[in-house]
DNA sequence: CGTCTTCCCACCCGCAGGGGTGGTTTTTTC
DNA sequence: GAAAAAACCACCCCTGCGGGTGGGAAGACG
């Protein structure tokens, strides 16, 4: 039987992204929503909490959303694996947490143990920069990582506060800054969240529902 | 015979001000046209450039304005009356150069004057501040002077250029953002980029055509 | 007349931001 | 194997920004 998901991040092109590289996986996980800030509608077995500009895994959000209702377990995917923080977010609610360096095929088989307990952490051997998926800035050129801070700045966010968000040193929070500015081509930060506002770097709102049979 | 007039400016709260401010004077002086971005559709007497968070007297957009078959004549109305940017203007191609601190009473006349060749330089005796009219912000709360500041950073200008733009100090652009920050409840740039571009800030683009009828 | 508001300005100071330099590790491509 | 890309980080340096302080002039209002 399919795991039943929702997706959860205020990104429509991150759960659109994660949902369109999922979609080969239907016959064994099925999205049945895809959340941004909007809690989950519907009963799923699993709530899949994308990381993405988003607060981390051991804050309130996630716990809210492990402590709904209609979520079976809330797991996270995220970039970080430091073993603090996944302890953090195991504490903090979270059932499961998935490396997003995981390709695909080890993500679907991760949902599918974390669903039956029989796993819960899935860190990636290495870093699968080439898996799917899809983020605000992709079109532009911007990695993942640029993609996210820009986010976090698009949002009002300090250089500080974005280093904190995302658990990274400051140093690496201007390195991004530096490279990203050089590739959307602006010079100074309110020339990027102008830039930010017109090319979908605000969160989105809303919800995508879709239906749902089981096979017969 | 009323001055027919286009009224030109990037915002169009003020432009609408304006024309609330004129209502009054109909007999006299006919609003045909707002042009924000645009240019001037029908032929008028009297083009009236306002610029608040535009450029000002002396550049391209008054130069172009001027050379526009459509208009009459050119005219700038400004808080900046220094006599060196009034020269300039003039040369640049505006035949009227008239100050904001003048009441509507004596900006109707100020355009009949122009309109009829007989003056081209009115100066305000002081500052009417309670004068009529309309600007981004001001039911915020922010003055005009705060409203220009925040439109232009929300233009995505530095200090420096807004000095420029205004022909103000540094000294005052930044008491101005310090006292603006102050009223909208924003502490950085970004938020206040923020708010500007949710509030009204950016420029907008159109036209709002009049009907006109000459009284028999 | 005193007070408040608005427009305008000077100066002091600290730091957030952004330019630069350099590095390591892992994966992919030629 | 070499080069490129992406994620991550350190350090140096300068300046734009924004906090503060203070002031003057003019108009409106009580």
């Amino acid at each position: 039987m399919a795991v039943t998901l929702a997706l959860v991040n205020d990104y429509e092109v991150v759960v659109q992204g994660l949902a369109s590289m999922l979609r080969a996986y239907e016959g064994r996980v099925h999205v049945v929503e895809l959340d941004m800030e909007q809690a989950v509608s519907v009963p799923v077995d699993i709530a899949l909490y994308d990381t993405f500009a988003a607060p981390q895994g051991d804050q309130a959000q996630l716990h809210d959303l492990a402590a709904d209702p209609m979520v079976g377990k809330a797991v996270v995917y995220s970039w970080n694996m430091d073993a603090s923080l996944v302890e953090a977010a195991l504490a903090n609610g979270a059932q499961g947490y998935i490396s997003k360096g995981l390709p695909a095929s080890q993500l679907v088989l991760a949902l599918e143990e974390i669903r039956a307990g029989t796993g819960r952490i899935y860190p990636a051997a290495g870093r699968d920069l080439t898996s799917a998926g899809d983020w605000p800035g992709r079109h532009e050129g911007l990695t993942q990582r640029e993609a996210e801070v820009l986010s976090l700045i698009t949002q009002g966010l300090s250089n500080a506060e974005i280093a904190d968000r995302t658990h990274l040193s400051i140093n690496t929070v201007k390195s991004y800054i530096r490279s990203g500015y050089r590739r959307i081509g602006v010079d100074n930060r309110t020339q990027a969240v102008l830039w930010g506002v017109s090319h979908g770097f605000l969160p989105d709102r809303g919800r995508i529902t879709r239906a749902y049979t089981e096979s017969p």
